[in-house]
RNA sequence: GGUGCUGUAGCCAAGUGGUUAGGCAACGGUCUGCAAAACCGUCAACACCGGUUCGAAUCCGGUCAGCACCUCCA
């Protein structure tokens, strides 16, 4: 099925079409792992996760996806610093090398971001590359001895810079964000070391050697010029070496369009002679409770803090897909409640399927492979699913529909094949969603101890008798010990909590 | 100041000029001694004021309110 895009760079939707057939080449910006990534970071990496996803299942595309790892950068240093109060043991012992400690640092935080991302229902191994910046720090060289070469950056004091007004001469900068010279530069100023460079909103390529930060060296005509890149070489460097230019898209948050994406586009087209990407894609922000939730604001929630709470990452994943990407997403508990119940609904409807089916075991296993759909009525359904998850990854109509069949269908009134066909849409739609489980529904027997099944007996009795004070006693202590009682028409029915 | 976004029922959230978005909650029902679960049903909205139109949540103008980015930030 043909995908469509809304492109940052048109501000429109657009079809999109792949630079080789078949095949999708896309970049995300990653984590800066100098802490536990958060929520709000976590909404841009799940909506990576659903493009390159939707890429596959609907669009039938490979997918080459590349997500960087910035372990080099103000926050990474600082916080691995000699005696940085940010250091714990866990990263292990703090040595008088600086880059020794950055790599200890970060590479802690690497680990724990994609456990993280791992318990959002991101699979590590869907990652074509997903590369350090320290490990590409002579392709950053590269890059910017190509843009020196081409007179679109200078030195000034140990740093190199880009020189925006150059560029502008003959290219566009302000290509993803529209950008009001006059008063940019003024309020750039306000804040920028102005003696060290030629216009205030010259962006740094190279940063020079500071006093026990870690360093490369740079030789240029001969001289050596120590230090260490700057942040947004690394993505046009990265990008070019691992994936080839121009390749498909690029994602971000929208905070990034500028000015990361738009200096990394400079970066690129000033060095390279190319610009990175054809299709920018940016998500939009999350709030919490309406309000922005940053880390220097510390509002912020982590997986972690989360699963503290007691919030199960599937609910969380389910939820921040069920709204559109390119709107705000306000993160409530309580939404993320009723994102339970209905992903849950969705569940018992796909367990009433599977309990009518005569030979469960063979259906599940042969889920995974590749099968048309065969009744009329599945079919209809996953196209109107799928036309929507392909039209700018629409999320809530995708799943609107499906409700809206889950509404319209009971599961006994659905004949075999349909039952068939839609288990299989299902595990297809699961691929995207990653929120459901396809288990053989059996009566199962699990182990109730002896001494809970007598209690059961026991309030079942008092119940019968009319002693209602009694049977209620019985069945909180029944919950107390960790099972529930459920009467049914035959009787009872005891369950482990 | 510049750039951009948003304002939809109790909450969340789609809406591409005309026909039920959807989810959660609530309420009613089936089932229960009561519950729980499940299922069935009901319910409501378009910030405000003008305009265009046979018809506007949707287009245009204005007003008000909120938010973000321009500074490390997904």
């Amino acid at each position: 099925m043909k995908i469509k895009l809304f492109n940052s760079l048109s501000r429109r939707i657009e079809d999109f079409k792949p630079v080789s057939n078949g095949e999708v080449r896309i970049y995300s910006c990653g984590p800066t792992v100098y802490n536990y990534a958060h929520l709000g970071n976590m909404r841009a990496f799940l909506f990576a996760d659903l493009l390159q996803k939707v890429m596959k299942v609907i669009g039938k595309y490979k997918v080459k996806w590349v997500m960087n790892i910035t372990n080099i950068d103000d926050k990474t240093i600082r916080d691995s610093q000699l005696n940085s109060s940010a250091w714990n043991a866990e990263m292990g012992v703090q040595t008088d090398d600086a880059f020794d400690n950055l790599i200890k640092l970060t590479r802690f935080y690497e680990e724990a971001f994609i456990d993280d991302i791992e318990k959002l229902g991101i699979n590590r191994k869907d990652f074509f590359a997903m590369p350090r910046a320290t490990d590409y720090i002579k392709e950053m060289q590269d890059l910017i001895l190509k843009i020196l070469k081409n007179d679109f950056a200078y030195i000034s004091d140990g740093s190199i810079y880009f020189n925006v007004n150059n560029y502008r001469k003959t290219e566009t900068y302000g290509k993803l964000f529209k950008i009001d010279f006059d008063n940019f530069v003024a309020g750039m100023r306000i804040d920028s070391d102005q003696y060290e460079r030629e216009q205030a909103n010259d962006f740094v390529l190279w940063k020079s050697y500071k006093e026990g930060e870690p360093f490369w060296d740079f030789e240029i005509d001969g001289k050596n010029y120590p230090g260490r890149p700057g942040w947004h070489i690394e993505c046009s460097a990265m990008e070019k070496e691992i994936l080839g230019l121009p390749f498909d898209i690029h994602t971000g948050g929208v905070d990034l369009k500028f000015p990361h994406h738009e200096d990394e586009i400079a970066q690129s087209k000033a060095g390279y002679g190319i610009e990175p990407t054809n299709y920018w894609c940016h998500n939009e922000f999350l709030e919490v409770e309406g309000e922005k939730m940053s880390k220097t604001a510390g509002n912020f929630f982590t997986i972690r803090d989360l699963e503290e709470k007691n919030l199960d990452t599937k609910d969380i994943r389910f939820a921040l897909l069920s709204a559109h990407y390119r709107t705000k997403y306000n993160f409530t508990f309580a939404g993320i409640e009723a994102g339970h119940k209905a992903r849950q609904r969705v569940q018992t409807f796909i367990n009433s399927i599977l309990k009518d089916i005569t030979d469960q075991k063979k259906v599940i296993s042969e889920l995974e492979e590749k099968r048309e759909l065969q009744t009329p009525k599945i079919q209809e359904l996953q196209e109107k699913i799928f036309s929507e998850l392909a039209n700018d990854l629409h999320t809530p109509k995708a799943l609107a529909n499906l409700f809206l069949f889950i509404n319209n269908n009971k599961p006994e009134e659905l004949n075999q094949e349909e039952k068939i066909d839609f288990l299989y849409l299902m595990y297809q739609l699961n691929m995207i969603f990653n929120a459901w489980t396809f288990e053989e529904q059996k009566i199962v027997e699990i182990k109730i101890p002896d001494n809970i099944v007598e209690m059961a007996q026991r309030r079942a009795d008092a119940k019968k008798q009319k002693k209602y004070d009694e049977a209620d006693k019985l069945r909180a202590e029944i919950m107390d010990l960790g099972y529930q009682i459920l009467d049914t028409k035959e009787g009872f029915e005891i369950n482990k909590i």
